[in-house]
DNA sequence: TTGACATATTGATTGACATCAATATAATGA
DNA sequence: TCATTATATTGATGTCAATCAATATGTCAA
C-alpha cells in the first residue's frame, strides 16, 4: 500500500509540473480557480483585460495537460477548477526528490489520486 | 511566533521558485548537490559533458539568487550545496497559496528559515 | 612575478513559449 | 436553418532564457 504511493510519487515529473506553473498568467489563473468552478470566460473577467481569450484557453489546456485543473462539460461551456490535491501531490514529490531528509513530515503519502482521471 | 512564520511564508515569491525550478539542467545539478558540498567542477564533471563550466555557473548563480543553494568559498573554489529547507519551505508556499484545504496537514510552520543567510 | 587553475562574465545565437488576431468548431435558441 | 454564444485552434510575432566560445577575474604555487 505505502510502497505503491511512493512508487506513484517517485513517477510524477517534476519538470513538467515547475515548467507549467513557472508563469505569471498561469498562476493568477490558478489562484482564480482554487475552490471554485470557473468557466473560461468567467476566468477571462477575473483577469480584467490582462490577456484575452484564446490565452486563457491557451493556458487551461497546459494545466489540464499537467492534471492541475479538473473540467467540466456542461452545453457549450466548459467548468475548470484547480487540483488542489495534485498539486500538494507534486509539491510532495518536489521535496521527496530534492529535500528527502524533510520528506517524512511533509508528503502525504495517503492522499496521492489515482491514475484514471 | 506562528504568525510571524505564516507571515513569512506568504512572502515567498512562488513565481520565481518555480522559474528556477522549471529548468532540465537545473534539476540535475539540484539533484547533484542534493546533501553534498560540490565545487562547481565537480557538478560539471558529474553532469558529463551535458554542459560545460560557464552553463554550470550560471545555473548556480539563479540557484543562489533563489537561496535554492548555500555557497562556501575555498581558495579559488566555490563549493555548493541544496538548501533543502528553504526549497521545502517553498513548496510549503505552494500549497499554501493554491492547496490551503492541504496546507495544515504539509507546512512545516517551524521550520522557516531566517532571512540572514 | 609568472604560469596554471577555478570560476565568473560577456556577447552572440538559438529555441521555446506567451500572446494576439483571425478563424474554426460546437452548442443553443429562435 | 440561421444567428448567437462559448471555446478551441491556427499562424504570426515578439520576448525571454539556455547555451556556448571567448575572455576576464581571482587565487595559488613556484
Amino acid at each position: 500500500m505505502i510502497d505503491i504511493n511512493i512508487m506513484k510519487i517517485m513517477e510524477i515529473d517534476t519538470l513538467l509540473f515547475a515548467k507549467v506553473i513557472a508563469d505569471d498568467t498561469r498562476q493568477e489563473i490558478m489562484k482564480c480557480l482554487c475552490c471554485v468552478w470557473l468557466s473560461v470566460n468567467d476566468v477571462v473577467e477575473k483577469l480584467e483585460g490582462k490577456v484575452n481569450q484564446p490565452t486563457v484557453s491557451h493556458h487551461l489546456k497546459k494545466l489540464e495537460e499537467a492534471r492541475l485543473v479538473f473540467v467540466r462539460e456542461e452545453g457549450r461551456q466548459r467548468f475548470y477548477t484547480l487540483n488542489e490535491e495534485y498539486l500538494t501531490v507534486c509539491c510532495g514529490a518536489l521535496i521527496s526528490k530534492f529535500a528527502p531528509s524533510y520528506s517524512a513530515q511533509v508528503v502525504p503519502l495517503d492522499s496521492i489520486p489515482t491514475s484514471d482521471a
